[in-house]
DNA sequence: GACAACTGTAATGGCTATGGTTACATAACA
DNA sequence: TGTTATGTAACCATAGCCATTACAGTTGTC
C-alpha cells in the first residue's frame, strides 16, 4: 500500500497530492493514507505541507527511491514470527534455538532488502505506464 | 516454530518424538504441534506413526533439509500483503500497480527462499549444540 | 477576519489470523 | 483391553490491521 502511494506521487511528478486523492486511488480512507504518509515522512521519502491546496510530494527523484526504503519505512514487525512465548529453558534446543534463528533470519532479511533495493520508482513508474497503454481515458 | 520442532527432531537423531514432548520444548499445546506436524508431513519432511510409543521423526538427514523447505511448508499466505480491497480502477496507477508489484514481489520472495535454502538443519543443530556447551544438565 | 481545504492525531469498532484449549474418534502396541 | 498417541473439529482469547468518526491546528483565499 505504501508502494501504491509513492507510485501515485511519482506519477504526478512533483505536484502535490492530497490524502483524499491518494485515498481515492488506493480505495481506502484518507486517514489511513495520512498515517502512512507520516511513516514515509519520517523516512524522508516525501514532504508534506499543511493548509489549503497543499499535500504531499516526493522529496527525491523517483529513480532515487528504492523499494527497500519503503519496506523499512512501512514495515513495523519482524517478517519472521519468533516465538510469542519463550521456549522451554529446560530443553537444550529450546534454550538455544532463538539465538540461532535470529542470526539466520537477520541474514534472510538482509537478502530480502538487497533484492528490494534493486528496484526503484522510476522502474515501477515505467511498468505502470507501459501497462496502461491503450486504456488512455484516465480521469485521474 | 516449525523450525524449532524440526530442530528438536534433528537433535534426537532418528528417535521418534511425541507431540507432547515437542510441545513441552516449544512451550505450547500438543494440538498446536500436531497441526504443525501435519504441514510438515505433507511437505515430506517428517514421518509420523500412530499408536502407543509412536511419534514423529525426520524423513531425511538433517543436512538434506533446508530452511526454505520449512518456509514453504509452513507459510500459508503471501509475505507481502497486496491490497485487501482492489485499488480504484479509474486511476491509471491503481489499475496497473498490482501487476507491477506482483512481479517485483515474486522476485523478492525467490531471493528470500534462495537465502533460506543456504541453511540446513545440520548447521542449525551445530549452532544449537555449540550454544549449549557448558550448560549440560539437559533433562530432555 | 471568515471560510475552505488540508494535515495531525486520538479513540473506537470490526475483521481476520493465529494460538490455545477442550473434546472425542481412531489407531497401534503390550 | 487398556494405554498411549495421532487426527480433527469446535470454540474462545488475543493481537494486529484497517476503517471510521471526531476534532484541533494550519495555511491560503476571498
Amino acid at each position: 500500500m505504501g508502494v501504491h502511494v509513492l507510485a501515485v506521487l511519482a506519477y504526478k511528478e512533483g505536484a502535490t497530492v492530497s490524502s483524499g486523492l491518494l485515498a481515492a486511488s488506493v480505495n481506502t480512507h484518507p486517514v489511513v493514507i495520512r498515517r502512512l504518509l507520516l511513516a514515509l515522512q519520517a523516512a524522508g521519502l516525501i514532504t508534506t505541507g499543511k493548509g489549503a491546496g497543499s499535500g504531499s510530494r516526493l522529496s527525491r527523484a523517483p529513480s532515487k527511491i528504492s523499494l527497500a526504503e519503503v519496506y523499512r519505512a512501512v514495515e513495523t514487525d519482524e517478517p519472521f514470527a519468533l516465538h510469542s512465548k519463550r521456549p522451554s529453558q529446560s530443553c537444550p534446543v529450546g534454550r538455544c534455538i532463538e539465538a540461532a534463528l535470529e542470526k539466520v533470519f537477520a541474514s534472510a532479511e538482509s537478502a530480502l532488502e538487497r533484492e528490494l533495493g534493486q528496484t526503484n520508482f522510476a522502474e515501477i513508474l515505467q511498468m505502470v505506464k507501459a501497462c496502461c497503454e491503450g486504456s488512455r481515458r484516465g480521469r485521474n
